[in-house]
DNA sequence: AATTAAATGTGAAATGGTTAACAAACTATT
DNA sequence: AATAGTTTGTTAACCATTTCACATTTAATT
């Protein structure tokens, strides 16, 4: 009864869309009730983590019983607001942008692509799955009123002249798959994914456990 | 001088390639000598951080003068194997698969999709700027010989499927896009890249941050 | 109602990662 | 050669996160 004061992690805020959809999925079975430990085998992480993770959010569970998944569904649909959709803009329609927008991340009705934008005439006034394909400099007027969220699929040299004018239109949530570190207000939250990155540690990671193995043998 | 024998945290390797794109911008630039507090400018990681995770390498600079350039291009670029170019096979030729296909992590020679696959016989026979897509069933013909790293961008349905058909095939290093924690070999790496979590728990970082100004103002 | 069994929530310890601060080492200058 | 100035590499402190282990609470059973 004091732990969900306190400021959650960084580290539990980035397990909730597992824990949720677990949650959903266990739902969709029809199961009532969840113990951590089954938690834990579905999500891969040590029930103790999840038990913890929990408590930042009240106390969800019973002793001796475990967690209503009806209950857990309703916490954490609320944590992540799944009620209400969450309405968003891609900037930059190359391949990457496109594959976003025609799949629209399935399965969850409240993450919706409602826009595109992109400097190429040649791509501009297109539809794509329904989304319609505007020009970046009209950006301003183009934009719904109520779209706080952009995912930027553009050119790692055109991102730091993007930021602006998204931050200028009201969006506040952005994720990029430009690597560069970009200057941006203090009210705004960037996600950076880095592919390359996250590949090459990845097969840094792979050689060094080859090697290792190379050695026991 | 006792630094670099130990094991190398996880948080380091994951900036390895932070370290080497900077680096490569720099050399690009024609600068030859780079302080940490300089580095620290570019990538936004502390400049105690960065020394840190440079230790682990060996003494890579001199105290007084900071470090050359081709001295970390070159021990950095070991690191990461640049000289031998990887060879990547990808699993899915949806719009993910085909963008990073055309994408084909530019700037980076030494990271190569050289061949795709594919269950639908539509898309089997095609080649996509330049890489063949053969059928899924052929994986074990068709996978050159040396190709140990593979990308799937399947449905989560058909992930649990695959891997062992690339395990077989000898792949060691799998980066995937479906978010379903998979059974694998003790001596597969497998990387995560899961779009909808990050998405969403950017929102709600986002979100929080604004209750939290709201409650300033 | 009392007892047994079970699983949570959390205090405390362990682990992992970051960073301030500075001695030591080197460069540059006189 | 000596000195002044600079920046590394590392120690020690700090902070964040994970995990153990168990008192406590609740369900289930007799």
């Amino acid at each position: 009864m004091s732990e969900q004061n306190r400021r959650i992690p960084r580290a539990t805020i980035r397990r909730i869309p597992l824990y949720y959809r677990a949650i959903e999925q266990l739902q969709r079975q029809g199961v009532q009730r969840v113990r951590s430990d089954r938690l834990s085998e579905i999500i891969h992480i040590p029930s103790a983590t999840i038990r913890r993770d929990f408590s930042h959010f009240g106390e969800l569970g019973k002793s001796g019983y475990g967690y209503s998944v009806s209950r857990l569904a309703a916490a954490f649909g609320a944590l992540l607001e799944v009620e209400s959709a969450e309405h968003i803009a891609i900037i930059g329609v190359g391949g990457l942008g496109r594959a976003l927008i025609v799949n629209n991340f399935r399965r969850n009705p409240d993450l919706t692509i409602v826009v595109a934008f992109d400097i190429d005439p040649a791509k501009v006034g297109q539809s794509i799955a329904g989304v319609p394909v505007y020009a970046f400099t009209e950006l301003a007027q183009r934009l719904p009123p109520g779209v706080h969220t952009a995912i930027m699929a553009v050119p790692s040299a055109a991102q730091a002249a993007v930021v602006p004018v998204l931050e200028n239109a009201g969006v506040t949530a952005i994720m990029t798959f430009a690597p560069l570190p970009v200057q941006c207000r203090p009210t705004t939250t960037i996600r950076y994914i880095d592919l390359t990155s996250e590949l090459q540690s990845l097969l840094f990671t792979a050689r060094q456990r080859e090697a290792q193995v190379a050695k026991v043998d």
